[in-house]
DNA sequence: TCTCGGTACTTATCCGGTTCAGCTCGCGGT
DNA sequence: ACCGCGAGCTGAACCGGATAAGTACCGAGA
């Protein structure tokens, strides 16, 4: 039962090929009558378009392409990234486009699937995501002149287009909450030392301290995982002077560092006060629930969905700044009971 | 700067686009040395075959379609699918295949979406996921003839191939569990009943209270929303002869009754023993920890993903029972400290 | 020397659409 | 009665590969 094409339709309403391909595409060139026998007989025989062959033409693939670049097992356990997904899908289900989604090992792989994907006309663009200090990837994407939009801050997307928030106002906003409460040794559990926001926040971090004279601050670098997250904690809390609140770079370190901290006896927040960045379910079902630097991922997805597709339209969107993670302060942060 | 094609590498190679074709894909019909030669220009100009111009000779897509119907932002809330999403990649991602991924708003979105899919010869394949009761998409998907595994009971599942695991088995287990433990009270906090696993999980629950003569429980229904298990949880506790243990289909209503329960100064477990169905880092950071039936979702994913592969080879997998749910006891399930 | 067989190609056709250059009407204007 | 014009359609080329069929050439065997 092969698939019906329009040449199966044109035999049936005893016309040519090309007056079925306007006739189905609304383009002048056929009688209205001719137009409404051929859709007719389209819709009876059920004939649905065969993308191969429109793509040959030079049309859309309608898929825009997001290669990840990290094991499959972990993103389920990554809320930012799911969230994000959700977000993106949210703009490109409403222009029925799809997300061509590939986990891969390591970034040559995920440039070669770009490189495949947009060799072969699969996708009509593409999402860079988790940049890295010098990434390889934006040169190289756009070498390729395929529409990209870039998920990091500016300094680091060359000529693409861009899609951040401000993380450094945010850790600034978080270190002066800390600080007014009384907090003198404030650590950080950062992430990937190499990726672009952990080298913004490492900064913004250092300058506030050093702006707040906070001396006995510091950062420790993981791979976001609750396992380094905990373990990096039990280091920090195992120090003689040890801080009075931790600031950690997403949240299932967070809550992995408050269960070492009960584990250790320790009371949050009167004991250890932490800050969790990136609210999810998580954060907020933790006993106490925690302060968090929460932000919309879900509409940061879709603003850059938006601004791929109009990149992919031809037009030039800017870059754009999204709103930087607001603090929302929960049970887990209060003014240490010892400073 | 248009795409380089074979008639590129041709003319620059000297030869005809036929040689080049039989060159580029290891076939025997030229020399070695012509080969080589055919490799090396492809290499050097970047050449990537056009997808769409090898669909149109019949070759596969190498990619399969998944169309999720439900809101796109509780995707990213959705442990489960999330899992099931990395499971699947972890497969496909060994064969070069992408995943097509889309959100839908209804199931006629989603079969039209599928259809379309098909019809334009982007995917080879599909999983089907949420079967319903009388599920249409079931026969509508066998005429239109596209490989399809479907996660669910084989019940539900017609002719199409099935890979699912034994939630009877597992509610029995719970409950026999609970029931030993002491408990008589037993109430289940269900998702949404038009669901087949729910049913399945309904009458398993049915069958082993009447069996172990355990009247006075019951199943209350959801949208498996954490407010909605909130407000079920709320009301069970509230009634005069308010249950010993909730069961919860999911982990995001067992955190969700948990936070109502304590609210409500009742102590988990001495008061109210909970289990959440599939384990995640949401059930173990809570406090106490909950007993949760865990299952390998990514594993499950996978194992469809593989089935999905065979059949679109042409091979004709079986059904596919996967592990049942193990209950894994953790600090929310005790005794009743008062019966 | 002629044939046979195989290698190393070329040529032509096909896939299913889009698109464009004609072609053929019927009709209005003069 | 004839021309011009445009609506409505046809036929064919084209996109970039795969592939069946055909051809040129070379060396071995009769």
């Amino acid at each position: 039962m092969r698939r019906p094409t329009i040449a199966d339709i044109a035999r049936q309403a005893g016309v040519s090929k090309g007056a079925v391909s306007y006739a189905l595409n609304g383009r002048p060139g056929v009688s209205e009558a001719t137009r409404a026998r051929i859709l007719a007989i389209a819709h009876e025989i059920g004939w649905q378009p065969n993308s191969a062959a429109r793509a040959l033409n030079g049309a859309r693939a309608e898929a825009v392409g997001l290669a990840l670049c990290r094991p499959a097992r972990f993103l389920g356990m990554e809320p930012f990234f799911m969230e994000l997904i959700s977000g993106i899908e949210s703009e490109l289900a409403a222009r029925s486009c799809a997300l061509m989604l590939q986990v891969v090992r390591d970034h040559e792989t995920e440039m070669a699937v770009y490189r495949r994907w947009w060799g072969e006309g699969r996708v009509d663009g593409a999402i860079l995501v988790d940049l890295h200090v010098d990434d390889p990837r934006v040169p190289e994407m756009r070498a390729l002149g395929m529409p990209v939009v870039v998920i990091g801050h500016p300094s680091a997307a060359g000529s693409l287009v861009p899609v951040w928030s401000d993380d450094g106002a945010a850790v600034r906003e978080t270190v002066e909450y800390l600080a007014a409460l009384g907090h003198r040794r404030i650590a950080r559990v950062a992430g990937l030392p190499r990726l672009v926001h952990t080298v913004i926040r490492d900064r913004a971090f250092e300058e506030v301290c050093s702006a707040l004279d906070l001396a006995e601050s510091g950062t420790m670098h993981t791979d976001y995982t609750g396992e380094e997250g905990a373990r990096a904690t039990r280091r920090l809390l195992s120090s003689p002077r040890r801080p009075t609140a931790i600031v950690y770079d997403n949240d299932i370190m967070a809550v992995a560092g408050l269960s070492v901290a009960q584990e250790m006896r320790l009371d949050v927040p009167a004991d250890l006060s932490i800050v969790a960045w990136d609210d999810s379910p998580l954060s907020q079902v933790v006993r106490p629930p925690l302060t968090a630097l929460s932000r919309d991922i879900s509409a940061y997805g879709a603003h850059a969905a938006r601004r791929l597709l109009a990149l992919i339209d031809g037009a030039d969107p800017g870059p754009l700044e999204d709103e930087a993670a607001r603090l929302t302060p929960r049970g887990s942060t209060a003014p240490p009971s010892r400073p």
